[in-house]
DNA sequence: CTGAAAGCGCTAACAC
DNA sequence: GTGTTAGCGCTTTCAG
């Protein structure tokens, strides 16, 4: 391993064949007016030397990167992960790389996220907001650079800004029909915080699909937790000690579906039977519970391969933020497991 | 959102000033011989004008990008986006980026990878081998251009560089250890493809186990799988078809050991009384099975962050590749859980 | 303590 | 079809 590659520039290229640094760039850049012969034997050359093109120099001087950024929570949560990959693929096929970067659900480190993106000159932004942000000045800023952003799952309408969602509107409908449709009367909802949008969404749902279907809402069958195992448990034990308990529950997403099923088999009360029970997300999890958790698919990789297409597409018009924003609203499609199936 | 920002740049603000951009550029940079009002009065125009540094331009000047590469076969696998999830933590920590490259397990996307960081001029390589990988070649190109590499979970030995591993060989021994202390003497392994290293050591951890403990490798009950939900059943089926069925089950990984347990419990089998059983990966659903799956952890986060560590530490170090290389091997941490503790 | 000047590697006018 | 020249925005000698 004693051979080191020294850095090879296009002046290299150009020194060997006797020809300039600029006539070596037309020729591995396929510039139209480049003699074949000339193109050939610098493409050679260039191969001889294991040449690397240095894309921080072309970038200066273009004024693009060929880098989009992408801001998520985390990498570890499944649902970011799967997005990230729908992500890649697509900007891989045009030739661009993906800058990652975790807000870890806080304000401030999306903040600095948005900050090290414009500091790398990203040519595009891609983002799903963190729970906790209330503020979007940061992602204004982003507009007022003039530099495209497209948010994705958790988005922020009053931005006005290009977005990619699945329709937790419909999703909760379908779910809470779904249950009505298995002969529950008393069906209970367990939220999210409801500043958060796609939570609100998924409330509002399951009210219009009960409405809808002749069945008054009862506000003591709708409880407010925190979208986590525990939270589920807490949530449902509440519902339990309800006079009038439920005969089934939709949950804001799984894992609150998960900690709601663990109290139900807890207090010997029967899946589904006793109580049915649907999540949202289909996380990989729910396959194997048992009973096998219904829940709704949020076509995760879909949902990255439309946002980074989106993204391409924003970057080749000029007018940028001018028009009304774009909005691909992805369907959430119903997954029926053993949960919520009633036998009749 | 009319009023663009205009891209300001140090020239900009040294003109407001009336000083030269040298000047600006060392009390950003905070510079020792620099006036300290000079400096303040610097920093509050830059905030004034809303300059951002250009990055790109500070780069090709220094030689340096601040950006680390890391190459996965995907980051839809849980297992990566929790490695990647560790690699942020550390690279932010000292001021990098993270830019991410999938492989798809496909060895010519792999090589696209090495080549677009290189390109990129990262300052640093992460890699996870795909499992199609046979030539280094490409790995090896990033030593020569004196770019540190770091293996993680997939290394190869041979090529001489940094890696972060976890002991598999202790994890399938310690699992192995556990079944026998729970008083079982007919314990199967259901396997991997043994030409990947990982797999081939945890069938050493496992044989290596039974024989200090005065027990016979019984070559019925071990049987070889493709990694999956569905091969876990068939592999389980065959060893539920000998005469003399085992009495614990180590499963080469958690997918495969929970196909075992649903053949199992389909065969009405008890779990764990008649037959224990155990996986390795330690992955999100194994909890919230009935019975919980014992496992082994891989401590996956740690492992990215000890990885980023470890190139962190080569960048300091001038004489790169010189030495034996550093190779850091987490240990497996046994997650006991219902499924493998019999009462007594 | 600050200014002048050069240059990182590449590309795009503008010549010829 | 190729050369010349300038410059992207920043940092760093070297002067003073």
């Amino acid at each position: 391993m004693r051979e080191k590659i020294n850095k090879v520039t296009i002046e290299d290229i150009a020194r060997v064949l006797n020809i300039t640094a600029a006539t070596v760039s037309r020729a591995l850049n396929d510039h139209p007016g480049i003699a074949e012969n000339t193109r050939r034997i610098v493409k050679e050359t260039a191969a001889r030397l294991h040449y690397q093109p240095n894309r921080i120099a072309s970038s200066l001087r273009l004024g693009r990167t060929n880098i989009l950024g992408v801001i998520i929570p985390s990498a570890e949560i499944n649902f970011f992960g799967s997005v990230i990959h729908g992500i890649e693929k697509i900007a891989n096929q045009n030739r661009y790389s993906v800058l990652i970067y975790q807000s870890n659900e806080l304000y401030e480190h999306e903040k600095l996220g948005v900050q090290a993106f414009l500091q790398a000159q990203v040519d595009g932004v891609l983002a799903s907001v963190s729970k906790e942000t209330i503020n979007a000045d940061h992602f204004i800023e982003i507009k007022k650079r003039g530099v495209p952003l497209v948010l994705f799952d958790r988005a922020i309408d009053s931005l006005g800004v290009p977005s990619v969602v699945i329709d937790d509107y419909a999703g909760a409908f379908a779910a809470t029909k779904h249950l009505i449709d298995q002969g529950c009367r008393h069906i209970a909802h367990i939220g999210g915080q409801q500043h958060v949008s796609i939570f609100n969404q998924r409330l509002k749902g399951y009210i219009d699909a009960l409405n809808m279907h002749g069945i008054a809402v009862n506000e003591d069958l709708i409880v407010y937790g925190r979208v986590s195992v525990d939270s589920g448990r807490e949530c449902m034990q509440q519902l339990l000690s309800l006079k009038q308990t439920p005969d089934a529950v939709f949950a804001v997403e799984d894992f609150t579906a998960l900690g709601a099923m663990q109290t139900i088999k807890d207090a010997d009360r029967k899946i589904p039977d006793d109580i049915a029970i649907i999540g949202f997300a289909n996380e990989q999890f729910g396959e194997f519970l048992t009973p096998g958790l219904s829940s709704v698919n949020q076509q995760t990789v879909t949902m990255g391969e439309e946002a980074a297409s989106l993204l391409f597409s924003e970057l080749q018009t000029a007018d940028r933020y001018q028009s009304n924003p774009k909005k691909i609203v992805l369907e959430a499609r119903l997954v029926c497991r053993a949960s919520s199936i009633k036998q009749k």
